[in-house]
RNA sequence: GGGCGGUUAGCUCAGCGGUAGAGCAUCGGCCUUACAAGCCGAGGGUCGCUGGUUCGAAACCAGCACCGCCCACCA
């Protein structure tokens, strides 16, 4: 006789699955045999390199991000089931303005780089008392210290909730944007493209915000519908005449430059190389003729300033006009004199004059008082004598640029900054692209529409104070001007560098900001230049050439869609830049979780959702199980219902898992048809869900498993053999209820990580010596193949068709299933009644019929059964 | 204006050339020796609209409508 299989006690087990205690219990578990150790040693073929996104740590935390981070984390259990080697970090994302933003509400407080630095201050969270005074201004060591303190908090804070939710990242390989080895990583990352005449700096337009008083790049503008007016604004022309031009932005004809109309335009042929003159400040302007106008706009003129919007800046640098900048950084105009070079005027006294009334005035502002004065007749420049409003004013809702995070529509404004140049490499970026898998392919497409509307380079300086500074100097000539033309960039081995602090190679400390001596950059890098690097700070990259080797590319990059144009885009660049290679294989596309009424979560909108009390109602497992239930790509709504059902999965996983190790029996071979057939459907599964796992579609795979776990597994499969399972005889069934329930375990496991691997503990840890599930083999072909193959799969069905007939004729009779059957005649087609022969015996069991017949109809489809005739048990009496 | 997705049962979603599916919700029946946090049943849909291809279309093609997203549109 053989040995009994090893069983459990199911009284000793708590009634339920306690997921808080089964899950703080795991986490030290997993700790302890360090399940999600990444092994540096092993080779790259056998590593599953995960291209972590860091999150935000500013923002805020809600189940959009469980959402995505599940998915990712599935992925990353699959494979290491798989038995690779899995290295997945976990970055924090904390430079930059949302931070920055976030620490001035927060404590209250605005970065004055010219206050005194306060040793060790430490501030309190501003009270409502406080935030009605104006806010304390603090010198910009003091401002990155409180960033970093409250980013530290925000970092354990999401920290926490990632391992609530089991992701199963290395924390070992754990890393912020700002600390020492990511600032010296961008600043390699720019030392690089330096060397290779990737990056300029240039004196230019550029787009401003005026709220952030920062340049900003095209990936980070929106057009947002904004009201506006079309203002008709009668110009002199010298020689004599007049034209009307049709503005949205009166307040900048003291920043004219020229008039122009389309070619074509029979109206202002005439006007061509003519000179016009602005009403109010008497500025002669050149009128040209551009394609670029559409003549049906407007009065189809226009006045051409520096600057209103791109196309401004188009015609200045083609037209090579003088630049007349009235728009300060601050979004305010700036003090201009005319009657000088660069603003000619034939009346400077009243141009000078009327100014004076606008100057320091902001947009909105000095808006209005143009417009008054266009009101009054004496700003005529036409010689007629009737105010240069010829109309009133036509309100019309146009779009315009906005920084995404900004409240007032961006100003063009001159300034110096460096860029990355991308423009010219257009087609290397698509055929980069190209070279990768984007699941849903679709997503593909979207990478390639930025790719290919792409205007200008990548502005990647920033006029703020927490970020990765520059690692440059410029040195200053005998007056003091700084050489912009010869910048000093820090030395590789010196990084990361601060150059407001430290010296550039060849100066000494006194010579800072002295004629003949230096200055340091003051700049920061756009948060993208370093999150555009997380592949390499995954890797180490220059810092650690050995392992780049080993870990770069990376497989895959999870994120969202709607930062394709930015976090993939500029990832692809700079892989493409530094190494002439894609950053990784696969971009994986999480959907968003949109509110009930499909409205994308955000804090600003009011309808976010936070995981932290869903977590405990449903369950991690459940919470993950709702995760891994939105296919790839897919926006979903939130919808509590699914998480019920999450929940529900665990405790029939765990109460199924108690059962069927409860069986108690000897240990024998698979060799009973139905079970044989019971294997025969689990192997078909594993294929399908591994297929499905492969190509990162968990969903489908989740789907596929809980529907054969429930419908297959436990309410018809262990209905059927259950009875016999507890006969002398039920070996077969026990170790096919034992094989199956260990196949369902691990192909739930990347979901469901936590009552899985309790489940698994109970037995299968001793048995197959993997005290994880986690890190058990994922089930394999030659595992079931063990089991001998049925002589007909298709017992399988007939038996679950027959079952189904005996509840249906019980069900309908008022009659529980429990019920027995003292007397049944079942009909079938002869051929359906042979393949009923082999498992009959389990059939008749499970429905506890006593006393049968079988009737061959022919008349009967296959697989079909009809009770003809049936005598139930009578009722026990209470 | 360009591009991309979507539109299937009351709800959330699968299916994507072969007789319409799941879960939830609804209704009926069951304490039945794993699980009532359960089980057995039932009802419920002209698969957005209009054409076309096909022996056969929810699925493929064309057009339209609506919803959503990405991009463009600042005179």
């Amino acid at each position: 006789m053989s040995a009994p299989v090893s069983i459990i006690d199911p009284e000793t087990l708590p009634r339920h699955f306690e997921a808080a205690e089964v899950e703080a219990r795991l986490h030290d578990r997993w700790d302890r045999l360090a399940v999600y150790a990444h092994d540096p040693a092993r080779p790259r073929s056998e590593t599953f390199v995960v291209d972590t996104p860091p999150p935000t740590v500013s923002g805020s935390l809600h189940v959009g991000h469980v959402f995505s981070y599940t998915h990712t984390d599935v992925v990353a259990r699959y494979r290491r089931m798989r038995g690779e080697n899995v290295f997945y970090p976990m970055g924090w994302d904390d430079n930059g303005l949302p931070t920055e933003r976030r620490v001035q509400n927060h404590f209250h407080v605005r970065c004055d780089p010219r206050a005194p630095f306060t040793p060790g201050l430490t501030l309190a969270p501003a009270t409502a008392a406080e935030l009605k005074q104006p806010p304390r201004l603090v010198s910009r060591p003091n401002f990155i210290d409180l960033c970093l303190e409250l980013t530290r908090q925000d970092e354990e804070a999401f920290k926490s909730l990632w391992r609530r939710i089991g992701l199963s990242v290395d924390w070992s390989l754990e890393y912020s944007t700002i600390d020492a080895r990511c600032r010296h990583l961008a600043q390699l990352s720019f030392r690089d493209l330096f060397e290779k005449g990737h990056v300029y700096s240039i004196e230019a337009p550029t787009m401003w915000d005026v709220d952030f008083q920062t340049a900003v790049a095209q990936a980070e503008v929106e057009d947002r519908p904004t009201r506006g007016a079309f203002h008709d604004v009668a110009f002199g022309v010298e020689g004599g005449g007049e034209l009307t031009i049709a503005t949205t932005r009166p307040e900048l004809l003291p920043a004219c430059v020229a008039v122009t109309a389309h070619p074509n335009d029979a109206r202002y042929r005439a006007l061509f190389g003519k000179t016009a003159l602005t009403p109010i400040f008497k500025v002669p302007v050149p009128i040209f003729p551009s394609e670029l106008v559409d003549p049906e706009k407007g009065t189809g003129i226009l006045m051409v300033c520096t600057f209103g919007d791109a196309t401004d800046v188009t015609w200045w640098r083609e037209q090579k006009l003088p630049l007349r900048q009235i728009i300060g950084r601050d979004g305010r105009l700036v003090a201009v004199t005319f009657g000088s070079d660069a603003f000619p005027s034939r009346d400077a006294e009243t141009a000078n004059a009327r100014y004076a009334a606008i100057v320091r005035k902001g947009v909105g502002g000095a808006r209005q008082a143009i417009v008054e004065m266009l009101r009054d007749a004496t700003s005529d420049a036409t010689g007629a004598g009737v105010p240069p409003l010829r109309a009133e004013p036509k309100p019309i809702e146009h779009s315009v640029k906005f920084f995404e995070k900004g409240d007032r529509p961006l100003e063009f404004i001159s300034t110096r900054q460096w860029f990355v140049r991308l423009l010219d490499k257009k087609d290397d970026l698509l055929a980069f692209g190209d070279r990768i898998r984007w699941h849903p392919d679709f997503m593909r497409l979207r990478y390639r529409n930025w790719t290919e509307n792409l205007n200008v380079d990548w502005c990647v300086s920033r006029q703020r104070y927490f970020g990765v500074p520059f690692p440059v100097w410029y040195p200053l000539d005998r007056d003091g001007h700084p050489e912009y033309a010869r910048p000093v960039v820090a030395d590789a081995a010196t990084m990361p560098v601060d150059p407001t602090v430290d010296v550039p190679p060849g100066y000494d400390d006194d010579q800072r900001d002295q004629p003949g001596g230096f200055t340091a950059e003051a700049d920061v890098y756009d948060t993208w230049f370093t999150s555009s690097l997380t592949p390499q700070i995954g890797s180490g990259w220059l810092l650690d050439p050995e392992r780049h080797a080993a870990r770069f590319p990376a497989d895959i990059r999870p994120q969202s869609h709607e930062i394709i144009r930015t976090w993939a885009f500029y990832t692809i660049a700079k892989a493409m830049l530094h190494e002439r290679t894609v950053p990784w294989h696969h971009v994986v596309i999480s959907g968003w979780i949109l509110d009930p009424d499909r409205k994308k979560m955000s804090k600003s909108k009011g309808n976010v959702v936070t995981p932290m009390h869903l977590l405990d109602e449903y369950t991690s497992d459940g919470v993950r199980y709702w995760a891994a239930s939105a296919r790839l790509g897919t926006d979903t709504a939130f919808d509590e219902k699914v998480l019920k059902v999450g929940k529900r999965l665990v405790t029939k996983l765990y109460n199924a898992g108690k059962f069927v190790l409860s069986q108690a029996g000897p240990r024998a071979p698979i060799d009973v048809e139905l079970d044989r057939a019971f294997v025969a459907r689990l192997r078909e599964l594993v294929a399908r869900v591994t297929k499905a796992f492969d190509e990162f579609d968990y969903a489908h795979a989740l789907q596929d498993t809980e529907s054969f776990f429930w419908h297959d597994f436990t309410d018809t499969y262990l209905e059927l053999v259950k009875h016999r399972a507890r006969d002398d005889a039920g070996g077969s069934a026990i170790a096919a209820l034992r094989l199956g329930l260990g196949v369902l375990l691990r192909l739930f496991a990347p979901v469901l990580p936590y009552v899985t691997d309790e489940v698994w503990s109970w037995v299968f840890a001793g048995e197959t010596g993997h005290p994880s599930i986690h890190r058990a083999p994922w089930p394999s072909a030659a595992e079931l193949d063990a089991v001998a193959v049925p002589a007909d799969a298709g017992c399988f069905d007939v038996a679950v068709a027959c079952l189904a007939a005996i509840n249906k004729a019980k069900s309908e009779a008022g009659v529980s299933p429990g019920r027995g059957v003292a007397r049944l005649a079942l009909a079938a087609h002869p051929e359906t009644l042979r393949a009923l022969a082999p498992v009959q015996a389990d059939v008749l069991r499970s429905a506890r019929v006593e006393r049968h017949e079988m009737v061959a109809a022919d008349a009967l489809a296959a697989s079909t059964f009809e009770v003809r005739d049936a005598e139930w048990v009578a009722a026990v009496e209470a």
